[in-house]
DNA sequence: CCAAAAGTGTTGGTCGTACACCCATGC
DNA sequence: GCATGGGTGTACGACCAACACTTTTGG
């Protein structure tokens, strides 16, 4: 990256927000800043976007180059452009939201993941706490630049997503064999509260088991047998 | 405006949606390009972001070079990166949505009217139609850059929101005295489908009256004599 | 070894709210 | 003719309760 970036333009970067799932929580990947500004501190992936590719494709080689993952859900954010978001010059970032399910990511080597760092999520009315893999706990304002600000706008831009379109699938480990509960944990996460089984249930069969998007399996082929009764396994279709 | 743009940058500028309901039609506000590229089609409004301004100052600049109207609602829509969008070099754009109340924008003499002309908005499973004062119609594909592209955006984001926010008062005249049918009527407008009244009724007095947003004015203060049964007037409250 | 407990998945009911659709009344 | 209000049926979420099937536990 740049050190000093020319004072009579705008750069543009995109940052993304690599959100998953993990034991009933939200997570997030952040990596730590190794220069100024910001040395030090956690902050979403970024990288400028060339003059010759479209924020899209940005987002696609930033995430290629830092994980073995390909064809991941991505979606813009928001764009933030206050003017002195960047202390190094005038910096305009696109942010985007990428869903990548947690057992794509758990599956990585250590060498492969970028540098990155899982952190739990959490946002209510007092603000945002991050969580990491150690405990430690950090708020959005320890973040480097704006970016606790970019991490709740995408937090609630989920929160109201999952509840009118078919964006909690992007979460489930495997599409094509999941169960409700699975999917009823995703929304728990999200949403960071309890959803009636009963109600959820009925919700999901209603609106995507009688459209076809999902299908139950059948009950030959089984699943690993947990604890309590056996759940019904499902499957995504189309998307 | 620049006839040529740097090769080697990233231009950034902002494109505003300027929307209003006027005789329960949702209409827009749209320049003819005097210049190069697309010289003689209808456009958004837009300008170059400075390297000194947020994209929010941007769009405030613009404004007031065009209309005397101060204080309108403004929220930004997308970013918009495809690396063609603009022939004369790499632009990217940030809409944003502006809501102007028809009876202030009626009120603006001819010659402050910044060149702009107004377009009545039709979308559906078809596409964008756009209606001139002159009956003149045209296509989303027939407006200059992705323009077209950005207005379904916009037209899509609007009527999302109006479901769940209180974006549909912004479009009022005179939001300290109006009647209910007025609001009906932007809902109508906006979502381009007939409403009904009893449940619109019930609707916004749970949600609006219920909880102080909006308040009926006193039966003394009465409005001037229409056809019909007299209507209650209402008052909007905080915002 | 067997029976009870506990955990998980699944189904059912009730209640209140909200909307679609229609109709009645006030002025 | 327009504004306002009521009524019925349907859909859905909150909340609760029951049942099905399994593993774990404890005597």
């Amino acid at each position: 990256m740049h050190d000093f970036l020319a004072q009579d333009q705008i750069f543009v970067t995109v940052d993304i927000l690599i959100m998953t799932v993990r034991e009933g929580r939200l997570n997030l990947l952040l990596s730590r800043r190794a220069n100024p500004p910001y040395p030090g501190r956690w902050a979403l992936p970024g990288r400028l976007v060339a003059t010759d590719e479209a924020a899209e494709a940005a987002v696609d080689r930033l995430l290629e180059e830092m994980l073995p993952v390909r064809g991941a859900f991505c979606e813009q954010l928001y764009t933030f452009t206050d003017v002195d978001r960047d202390p190094r010059g005038r910096v305009v970032s696109i942010a985007y939201l990428v869903i990548v399910p947690w057992a794509r990511l758990a599956a990585i080597p250590e060498g492969q993941f970028g540098g990155l760092r899982r952190f739990g999520v959490a946002l209510d009315a007092v603000g945002l706490r991050l969580t990491g893999e150690d405990g430690a706990a950090l708020t959005g304002g320890e973040l480097a630049f704006d970016h606790g600000r970019i991490i709740a706008t995408g937090v609630q831009r989920l929160r109201g997503k999952i509840e009118y379109t078919d964006i909690a699938f992007r979460f489930l480990n495997d599409p094509s064999a999941f169960y409700l509960s699975e999917l009823q944990s995703v929304f728990e996460a999200v949403l960071d509260k309890p959803v009636d089984g009963s109600n959820f249930r009925r919700a999901i069969q209603s609106r995507y088991e009688d459209t076809g998007l999902i299908a139950q399996r059948a009950p030959s082929e089984q699943a690993p047998k947990r604890r309590g009764r056996p759940a019904a396994l499902y499957r995504l279709n189309q998307p």
